[in-house]
DNA sequence: TATGAATGAGCTTTCATTCAT
DNA sequence: CATGAATGAAAGCTCATTCAT
């Protein structure tokens, strides 16, 4: 990737997250790389195979995120531990990216939107994997890991909603408060668990 | 609102959240609810404001939840339990129009988003007062209840990405699932908390 | 004409002054006159027939004007001032109107703005005619009656353009200011009419 | 100005002086030049701005030949003769141009029709401050200068309602005849005022 | 007399993309 | 590599008018 690549890359992380992709001109994203509409050409495909790209981008890192969790060792609970700390600090990094992965995928053309929900179910299996290893090896007791699975991706990846650099919690204070709450939940010690189920 | 309206509400939902607010064009509108364009704008002021009007009417819903919640008995553990119940539900029941508001609201104009940003803030905030409420009557046990808060809130808000009404849990199989873990976490019995905190 | 008929015709010539014939929609005039579009339709046949009325009507003042003086008795001289005087005290009365005439004429269809031309071309002939009898009675000299006419026309249809009812001349001494130049001209006593028609 | 940018503006003015500002399409002023209606915004900013251009470059032609008029010798009825001359060769050489600026200028935005009034008002009263010039040096008599010019203004504005290259009188025939008009008036030799004045 | 609903035609403008230079 | 010019398609919206009630 060139150099001038780079730069419309993030111009178009920045403008598609500030802007939205629709709302986005070719434009705009020449404008914010001092090119000429027509220049863009050289480098890109299209607007929507920009996104494309992105998009891939960022779930192939999060998807590295997971192998390199998979085979570290240890236990499940152990290897759930880093996988969300990685995850967290990749989201508080490029949170820009994630949110236009997580808003404007639906932008792309249908086999595309196919694939990035083919790549995000594969991301989405291996954290449960984790959960369901840690059940396995007694370092995790769950009733039903992949509701859990899907309810830890939501806690995280809501993040990218609320976190700014400048915020009360660095990315690591916040892994390590969602990891804890996440662990030992909310209810003090012991607890009688059929009475809070009655609404 | 007469039903005509209904029906433009809800056929602005449904397109909405499968095209995406941009990409759903007026013809799209109009043809949907079997009028010609212009017809149209006897019900609707444009586009914009219809969008408006499905985010606000999104958020109210939830606001009255959390004011019953509020106003309801009990501990803080006990009202908590029944708000994320009532949001699971109003999720499950409406998950177009949450994929709507969290997806499309950043194609408002600037004054119609900082309104929804500060709807949002209130339910966000009341949440997070649930849970201090929790903490000061003994029946939460939290580090950072704001933190607590978002991770909750997004593990919730997450499941208008993968609920189906057809799945393998119902809307309140999800909520008691998502509280149980919540509550007692992944954990099994007594942890040391040191450990899983270096990654 | 019904009351609501002559509140139509006023605020018509309001806002077809204001906001120009194009610019005012149906919709505008509805609200002008506190009735339903369609209610409209009761008392006009349509947008341009109520401009082609009040167009009628603006040019049918004048010519009544030009009848009353041309039937009026002494020389072509007395003639063209009383005239003058009707045209000024007219054009004041009925400034909007008259912008409506020259500005908005051109909207009309073509048969409609042939039969302004008409008229128009009446009142104007009716002028140039009043000059002539004023030139052949003696009381008038002037080398290019046509053009005189032409002259006056401008002069005092120009008018409608910077006459306020607040301002500083009253209709009666802007009509009386204009005769005093148009008969006697601004050079001084005796002039040598050579010298400054070479530029 | 490219040859492209000459031959819509030279467009812009028979059509809007034709059909008028408002029943002029951008699809209109395509067809004139030969281009699609997207290409047209390669040239101009908007309807509205191509209007704005030819309105201010229509009284930027008045203001040169005032500025032209002020900076010449002679007295001030020298000096009026000759601004009167150029003003009337400008509006015979452009008369489609002045139609569209006297008729269309109403359609603009309010702080656009501020600045061409504004600029209309400094060519007005640069021709009173002639008028001025000439009383106070002797060269004219008149009573009210400022009434004077707007009498003046109107009778050349005019012109472009019937001026025809074609026609009778040149326009150097029609500048002579008027200022003749003007100066001299149309009443034969000695009169008395008195009598005229009451109707 | 009054109107709510409806519509076909048209508007100005923006868009992503192509191509000759 | 870069770009000015060009374009077909489509967008959101407004319009004057009609008509059943």
């Amino acid at each position: 990737v060139s150099q001038r690549e780079a730069a419309i890359y993030s111009a178009a992380v920045r403008l598609f997250r500030d802007k939205g992709y629709h709302a986005t001109s070719v434009q705009d994203l020449a404008d914010a790389v001092g090119l000429q509409k027509a220049s863009l050409y050289h480098y890109i495909r299209g607007k929507e195979d920009l996104l494309l790209r992105l998009t891939r981008d960022a779930i192939a890192g999060h998807l590295e995120d997971l192998a390199a969790a998979e085979v570290s060792g240890g236990t499940g609970r152990q290897r759930l531990v880093r996988l969300l700390f990685a995850h967290v600090r990749r989201i508080c990094a490029n949170s820009d990216l994630l949110t236009v992965l997580l808003r404007e995928a639906h932008a792309l053309s249908p086999p595309a939107q196919e694939e990035v929900r083919r790549l995000s179910a594969r991301y989405q299996h291996g954290l449960a994997g984790v959960v369901v290893d840690g059940v396995q090896d007694g370092s995790l007791t769950v009733a039903d890991p992949a509701l859990a699975a899907l309810a830890l991706l939501g806690a995280v990846n809501w993040i990218h909603r609320w976190y700014r650099p400048e915020g009360r919690l660095s990315p690591d204070e916040i892994a390590a408060g969602m990891i804890d709450l996440f662990l030992h939940g909310l209810a003090p010690a012991p607890s009688a668990r059929e009475e809070e189920m009655q609404e």
